[in-house]
DNA sequence: CCCATATTCAAAGGAACGTTTGATTATGGA
DNA sequence: TCCATAATCAAACGTTCCTTTGAATATGGG
């Protein structure tokens, strides 16, 4: 066992921490309720959400399929702790993201979730079905592939999401269109699908479907906010969000 | 205000995860999970203890004057989700951070609050005074400056912690010798005071006691375990931790 | 100026959390 | 084998949190 290292020299920590233990306790109480506001499944959705981009409250309840009043009481949480900052537009308040540190931190949280987590890969399963079927590409991977013409991206989030920004040489594909025009994409090339992040149901979905009527195709390992946050090019199809 | 873009083609999404709520309430409440096991400031301090290295129940009750039965309650509830990992070794049990992951989640959530929550600054004052007069610097500027020779490196955390490891070429000067041993350190050259982070109080100590004798002296913006993980050079005097 | 819409606020019930207390389990040494 | 030590568990208290409900506030259009 040796030299004790662990034990020696704490009551030194102790002495001159004292008086002191107030302070400590609400400055360590301040991350606390940092890691508080994202302590709620609900508001954990609210933060990937606006990762995508501003929402209003209406849109977020919406997607979060919560009540007005409640995702109001969620969003005003996450603000308190200064994860969020808002905008009034006329009538409407548009949330986002304070920054992209708060997009990092909740990458940092979501990574450590998938790694440690007993039952995660129980719930990502349930949630986004078995997904060994479907294999992904890494994004400097498909950067080498798309320059040199190997490979046709789709972009299948909301149109309006594609056209707030996507990744340079995406065809839209919205979600609801799927059956549609996945048949009309060229049967040359191997097919890479990219939605919202890790966690988004479109580009299972997509990847299933090509799957299914014998074509190559593969996800994006995250989404465009991933791509986006990395450097990537990034096109606009619009106007910007004003 | 020209096109909505952001409430359009939401329905969409509610659309495809009807029947899959429940699922996705539940990977997102094991988000949530983990977050929640940060958002306890006794816990929030036991993390940034353990990032310092391994330490046993007692020790970390100690350290955060709690008892040692509502510290165990706590040390399990971070090990429930992932966050530390246990061994045991004779009669005691030593808890860990689980890995680096870990730790890069717990920069995430201090640069967050830092930079966001309102009543930072206070709190920071109230534990570690007012910091204005206090100069800091970076990892980087300081390896440039122990490269040429232009400073003094001093190690303030207490002996044990340093003997199991430190930045190479500086001096131990335990917290409970500061007085004894200041005065002797060579006075041709700037000193820069390192301890266990950015919210340790004995750098800040060290600085201050040098400043009022006349000496010129910075702290290193961070600790010892930033240097660690961002791949500086360590260095360790006696037998490793077994 | 009034009304409709979007958002926030306040109150209340039930659930989860944090701390303390006292008892229980596991290990190593006598 | 028995005892001391280290850590965990179980129960119970008060506190905080989440959701729902109904009311209040702010903005823009008629």
């Amino acid at each position: 066992m040796g030299y004790d290292l662990r034990d020696a020299g704490e009551k030194v920590t102790t002495q001159s921490t004292i008086g002191r233990r107030p302070a400590k306790n609400a400055l360590f109480d301040g991350f606390a309720a940092v890691a508080g506001a994202m302590a709620n499944g609900r508001r954990a959705e609210i933060i990937e959400l606006l990762a995508q981009g501003e929402r209003s409250v209406e849109h977020v309840a919406d997607a979060i399929d919560q009540s007005v009043a409640n995702t109001s009481h969620h969003l005003r949480r996450l603000a308190r702790a200064g994860l969020v900052s808002t905008r009034r537009d006329g009538t409407r308040i548009y949330y986002r993201l304070t920054d992209e540190r708060v997009y990092d931190l909740w990458v940092a949280l979501r990574d450590v979730t998938t790694r440690h987590l007993d039952d995660i890969d129980q719930l990502t399963d349930a949630y986004l079905g078995n997904r060994t079927e479907i294999t992904t590409i890494t994004r400097s991977e498909l950067q080498e592939r798309l320059q040199r013409d190997q490979a046709t991206l789709i972009d299948v989030r909301p149109r309006a999401e594609y056209d707030a920004g996507h990744i340079p040489g995406a065809i839209p594909i919205p979600p609801d269109q799927l059956d549609e025009l996945l048949p009309s994409l060229p049967a040359d090339r191997e097919i890479v699908a990219y939605c919202r992040g890790p966690y988004c149901v479109y580009a299972d979905q997509a990847v299933r479907s090509l799957l299914a009527r014998g074509r190559a195709a593969r996800r994006l390992e995250d989404g465009y906010p991933e791509w986006q946050r990395s450097g990537g090019p990034v096109e606009k199809s619009l106007l910007t969000i004003s």
